[in-house]
DNA sequence: AACAGAATGTTATATTATAACATAATAAAA
DNA sequence: TTTTATTATGTTATAATATAACATTCTGTT
């Protein structure tokens, strides 16, 4: 599991960035998506649409479904979390910019995601498809195993 | 789309060489097995579960929910197709070996899928796997984009 | 205050996937 | 060649994930 040395500041500064962010670019950052987000956050593992909504629920009696997909739909557009596919589920983002270099290490036993960048991605990706003629407009790289924590 | 000049050889060869993997594995390549790894490779394109399930079904009247997904798991599991994580779909697969390096260059406009593989992939991954402490098993990598024929 | 657009509420349902147990087919051992 | 063990398939039921469609409320602007 990642080991921040206070996940309190992780949760803080998640939730200022995407505060400040939307209001540079005319965002609503409403209630219910800074709930959304903070309880994304509230581990640095990743989280099921379902248990977000049974969370939301204990505070918002109106949570249904949509509640939590249109939210979702509003943080991974903006960039505040990622959707990790091949677990159905959902991650924050901690440096909202420049997606098209992450990757990420998931840990099947803590259920922890470390979130990577790396320009060789993009370079892969634009080489890759430059030979096949291809125009690429969304990579999903994700590398599932055991994390340093739990291999030990 | 993939433009294979028959595509009959390709369905013929996915399912030969199916047939003697499973011959030299001692696997049961059942008829089940066969027609669904068929329905599969009807194109080169992404086919859905419950899709197949419907195709299954005009002549397997028993045809339900977990004989698909059973299906489906065996020949994941042998490596006769993909699933794709990114769409909850499958993938036939051209060859059925060297599963570490492969990667998928998926069209949203014809639904066709480019199954690329390139060491450099297995490289980066252990790489990064070696600087993050991480014990990777199992790495999606698909690029969502427009073909070569769909682009023009 | 009136309006427009965005956000949220609400109902219903679509889509994807698996658990659990029953039966049948197969092939290896007795 | 019967018994047995194993694997495969059949069957019922339900879990888990996600969206469509329309109603209402909120927010900022005229």
């Amino acid at each position: 599991m990642n080991k921040c040395n206070n996940h309190k500041t992780c949760i803080d500064d998640a939730l200022k960035k995407a505060e400040k962010i939307c209001r540079n670019k005319g965002l609503k950052f409403t209630k219910l998506r800074h709930r959304v987000l903070k309880l994304i956050w509230k581990s640095h593992g990743y989280v099921k649409a379902y248990d977000l909504l049974e969370e939301l629920k204990k505070t918002d009696n109106s949570a249904k479904p949509p509640t939590i997909y249109r939210t979702l739909d509003f943080l991974i557009d903006n960039g505040f979390i990622h959707r990790i596919q091949s677990l159905n589920a959902f991650v924050g983002c901690s440096h909202p910019q420049k997606h098209k270099e992450c990757y990420f290490l998931i840990c099947k036993d803590c259920q922890s995601i470390e979130e990577c960048c790396s320009e060789k991605i993009e370079k892969f990706v634009s080489s890759t498809s430059g030979k096949n003629n291809f125009l690429p407009s969304k990579v999903t790289l994700e590398i599932s195993g055991v994390c340093q924590e739990c291999v030990s």
